[in-house]
RNA sequence: GCCCGAGUGGCGGAACUGGUAUACGCGCACGACUUAAAAUCGUGUCUCGUAAGGGAUGUGGGUUCGAUUCCCACCUCGGGCACCA
């Protein structure tokens, strides 16, 4: 018998089965389709720690079994690979970030190619390679010709939307716009200029224009994100790296329209196998609450002043104007119960309409003063909770409450904000704390008055009942290099024009930097080439390519459209989706958004991507820390693969706990899954013809039975350890049944697929274990002639029996009765009740 | 602050739907093999107690014949949101 050298075993069969092709899937085939995917990382340049292969060992297992099952299996494997680290990898390297990507991925790749991961690698894909991201522009395209329309409650072509405009104006259009579209006729509409339609159209385009504002840092001459921004000692914002002053500055972007998804994103979650607690982060994302829309209006109290029109009479305006007009301040409340108790309102500092009445506001000085004062702050710094409310009241005017007719002070303050609601409160201090911290501070009055019928007092108010979501549209443009270019150009008039497909992909052009420009606009800004051409300068997201990557791997070479309607009706939806929780109002958000827009344009038949998920848990340093370069206590899988072998880190990485939770390394503990390897490999010497007793066949069988279930569940760790007991019981006997133990070895094999297939053809298979068909367990075989109860006096053990399964229920009490070390316990007590729990346990209660 | 989740031996963890808590593995101790060590194998390993028996699943209470599991309060840790009207 030679020796277990995991070296050898390991690289013949994985160039073996390299060279077969072993997992290559075709998209047809004769048993039901399964579709087991990762989430697809991004290459970073330090390579991987034993943290990163757990979450594909697992999905490796699980795809291994359905295959053995008989399903036809798509397992693939890719790159996301644009975005920010790419881009600053090259630029620390001086290298192209092109290169950065393809250095990366052959790391990553060598690094997952020693642990026997059963991927078919023919399907690769790569965001940034231009035959991929052709179809992320072209899906691009699709949504930025698309409206949503509500009553549908689905998108629609652009172009159905123009015929309406030209049919019967936007007057009875139910879409999902920009908050600030004016209402107009058809009439009005034929009037509007090419350019004047355009940016009409755009209010209502699912990928659209846009301005917002960024962290802007002009010492560094970039965008920051928020979390790469500190406060100083006086509180101001300023860059993490360098202590530059940050500001907040207005810049042009692209939008998606998600918010048009939001209730569709929301109810979907319903249907998905996905953790409770990641729903509930979606649901919590999403933000949904209903309440009312409600008007105040503005009355001058200054004399003579000749301010807006204003008539007493006039009717409230109900136009989606965001700010409402300039008499009218229209609040959003979840309490119009309370409106009673209403002492003042509250409007964002950004509110339109505080301009609007500059003349007939007495303390304008001090009012700008304030507005000025937010400028420089962050939100973060704004919606800190604990932070003193700080406001201004706008002098000269006051509102009206509709529900009593009585004259309330008109306040701003940042507690406000403009991008939630309405960007206007109607303050009830009795009611709300945030409003009662805010009266108490400054003086105002808190009543107590009865409540009344939330939804009778809106309409009796001329309100409406509205819902709001607090998910904001995601801004889907990034001024940096290392992106999906934006497929549309303009004219010199600002007309813009979509690329045509046979002009797809639209691929980055070569450029001399591609570090910061210092004007915050992208790299792409400084190519007059590009400029000239009137592209657009701005590239995609990161998330953009990965939000729709797992259909392309379902037909990755196709190059008429991003898949086949063929490939896309045979897989569906993924099946089993692995990655990480991290993404829970990212990328899980995005995709779903996508997918479901592809499903109303026809594109797929699925409205959700990700039937069900598992999310891997993090492997922790054994420290407790994260594995990190910055605390020196990175694991590398390489070490372990070659110090005990790729069968040995996948059993550990499976057997140290339950797959979604957080776990420390130890490379102290790997040694047991070792050994266990090594038992497993000594056991061949004891495999003989002869038949395996009953109580071997009913162990193996029981085994059979849970680790099926278990990697049905991902519970793996569980399923080793019943393999465990299964080795240490054929350890005791003096053989083992050929047979039986190669069916030990096909539930292992997903696991441990080098060994147990070195082990298989060792007994004469000449086809891979990894191609055989997975065992099935008897049910005859599994069932106990012979149990153990528990017999309890008042819910304390005190001795157990064994009887024959089918014993009578009053049989089994008279002889708990009977025994002796019960009989100490109840004599001279009167038996009041006895609970059978049948082949459990049973209680005497006396 | 609000919303989720978790807390079990020296360590990672197990326990179906309320039914014998501590499976499996690591570590440790002792023993076998060995000149010796490693490897391997065997035995033991929650705690107090000689034993009978008692006590333990973060803490305190409750429901129940019976609670790691359900309920209430609190403590600690992890995650999400963060003035969302």
């Amino acid at each position: 018998m030679q020796n277990y050298d995991h070296k050898k075993i390991e690289k013949k069969w994985q160039s073996e089965w390299e060279k077969k092709e072993i997992y290559k899937t075709l998209n047809s085939g004769k048993g039901k389709k399964m579709y087991v995917l990762d989430m697809f990382p991004y290459p970073s340049g330090v390579g991987l720690h034993v943290g990163h292969p757990r979450g594909y060992i697992g999905s490796d297992v699980y795809a291994r079994m359905k295959r053995m099952q008989g399903y036809n299996v798509l397992h693939p494997m890719g790159y996301d690979a644009f975005g920010l680290p790419a881009e600053q990898y090259a630029l620390e390297h001086k290298i192209h970030p092109k290169k950065a990507v393809e250095e990366n991925v052959k790391t990553f790749e060598r690094q997952l190619s020693i642990i026997g991961l059963s991927y078919d690698w023919s399907r690769k894909v790569n965001t940034t390679d231009p035959k991929y991201y052709k179809w992320t522009q072209w899906i691009f395209l699709q949504i930025y010709n698309s409206w949503f329309d509500v009553i549908k409650n689905k998108a629609r072509s652009i172009k159905e939307l123009e015929l309406i405009f030209d049919k019967s104006g936007n007057e009875r259009v139910n879409a999902v716009c920009s908050n600030d579209t004016e209402i107009f006729t058809a009439k009005k509409w034929k009037l509007f200029s090419k350019k004047e339609k355009q940016d009409i159209l755009m209010k209502y385009r699912l990928a659209y224009e846009g301005y917002s504002e960024v962290n802007w840092c002009q010492e560094m001459g970039t965008v920051l994100a928020n979390d790469e921004i500190v406060n100083d000692i006086k509180g101001n914002s300023i860059s993490e790296r360098g202590g530059y002053p940050v500001e907040k500055k207005l810049m042009r972007q692209w939008f998606m329209r998600i918010t048009a998804y939001a209730d569709r994103l929301l109810s979907g979650l319903d249907e998905l196998e996905w953790s409770d607690h990641i729903k509930e982060i979606q649901r919590n994302w999403i933000g949904k609450s209903e309440g009312s829309e409600i008007s105040f209006k503005v009355r001058v109290t200054k004399k003579f002043s000749s301010g807006p029109r204003m008539r007493e009479d006039e009717e409230p305006d109900h136009s989606e104007n965001l700010f409402g007009n300039s008499h009218l301040i229209k609040v959003f409340t979840t309490r119009a119960d309370t409106i009673f108790g209403a002492t003042y309102v509250v409007l964002a500092p950004e509110h339109k309409i505080i301009t609007n009445y500059k003349s007939q506001i007495t303390n304008w000085e001090e009012v700008e003063e304030y507005i000025s004062g937010i400028k420089n702050k962050t939100d973060e710094d704004r919606t800190k909770n604990d932070k003193e409310k700080t406001g201004v009241e706008l002098k000269g005017i006051k509102a009206i409450n509709p529900a009593n007719g009585e004259e309330i002070p008109i306040w701003i303050a940042d507690y406000v904000l403009a991008s939630y609601g309405t960007g206007a409160i109607m303050a009830v201090p009795m009611h709300d704390e945030r409003d009662r911290n805010f009266a108490t501070k400054f003086n105002l009055p808190i009543i107590d008055e009865p409540l009344v019928d939330a939804s009778e007092i809106t309409r009796k108010v001329g309100g409406k009942i509205v819902t709001k979501y607090k998910m904001r549209d995601a801004i889907f443009a990034r001024q940096r290099y290392w992106g999906e270019p934006i497929p549309l150009k303009h004219d010199k008039d600002g007309i813009i024009f979509e690329l045509k497909n046979k002009d797809l992909p639209l691929e980055l052009p070569k450029v001399k930097s591609y570090s910061f420009t210092g004007t915050g606009e992208s790299p792409l800004a400084g190519i007059k080439s590009w400029v000239k051409e009137g592209y657009e300068t701005n590239t995609m997201p990161g998330w953009a390519g990965s939000s729709w990557y797992f259909l392309r791997y379902m037909d990755p070479e196709n190059k008429k459209e991003f898949a086949s309607k063929k490939a896309i009706n045979y897989w569906k939806n993924v099946d089993m989706y692995v990655g990480g929780a991290e993404h829970a109002t990212g990328h899980l958000l995005y995709s779903r958004f996508w997918n479901n827009f592809l499903y109303d344009m026809g594109y797929v038949s699925f409205e959700e991507p990700f039937k069900r998920m598992k999310n891997i848990g993090m492997v922790l340093a054994t420290d407790g820390r994260k594995m990190s370069k910055r605390w020196g206590n990175v694991i590398n899988p390489d070490d372990i693969v070659k110090n005990y072998g790729a069968d040995t880190l996948r059993v550990y990485e499976m057997f140290m706990g339950p797959f979604e939770q957080s776990l420390p390394w130890s490379t102290e503990s790997i040694i047991g899954s070792r050994r266990f390897i090594d038992r497993v490999f000594r056991l061949q010497e004891k495999i003989s013809d002869k038949k395996s007793s009953i109580e071997i066949e009913k162990i193996l069988h029981k085994t059979i039975k849970k680790v099926s279930e278990d990697i049905e569940n991902f519970a793996f760790n569980t399923a080793i350890s019943s393999m465990m007991i299964l080795v240490n019981e054929f350890e005791k006997t003096d053989f083992i049944n050929k047979d039986d133990f190669k069916k030990f070895l096909q539930i292992l094999s997903p696991f441990a697929p080098h060994i147990t297939e070195e082990i298989w053809q060792n007994l004469g298979e000449k086809k891979s274990i990894h191609k055989s068909s997975w065992p099935k367990w008897d049910k005859k075989k599994i069932i106990d002639e012979m149990i153990k109860i528990a017999i309890q006096v008042n819910g304390k053990v005190r001795t157990e029996l064994i009887i024959p399964i089918d014993m009578t229920e009053q049989k089994i009490k008279d002889l708990a009765l009977k025994n002796e070390k019960i009989v100490v316990w109840t004599q001279n007590k009167e038996i009041k009740k006895i609970i059978y729990i049948p082949h459990r346990v049973i209680n005497i209660v006396v």
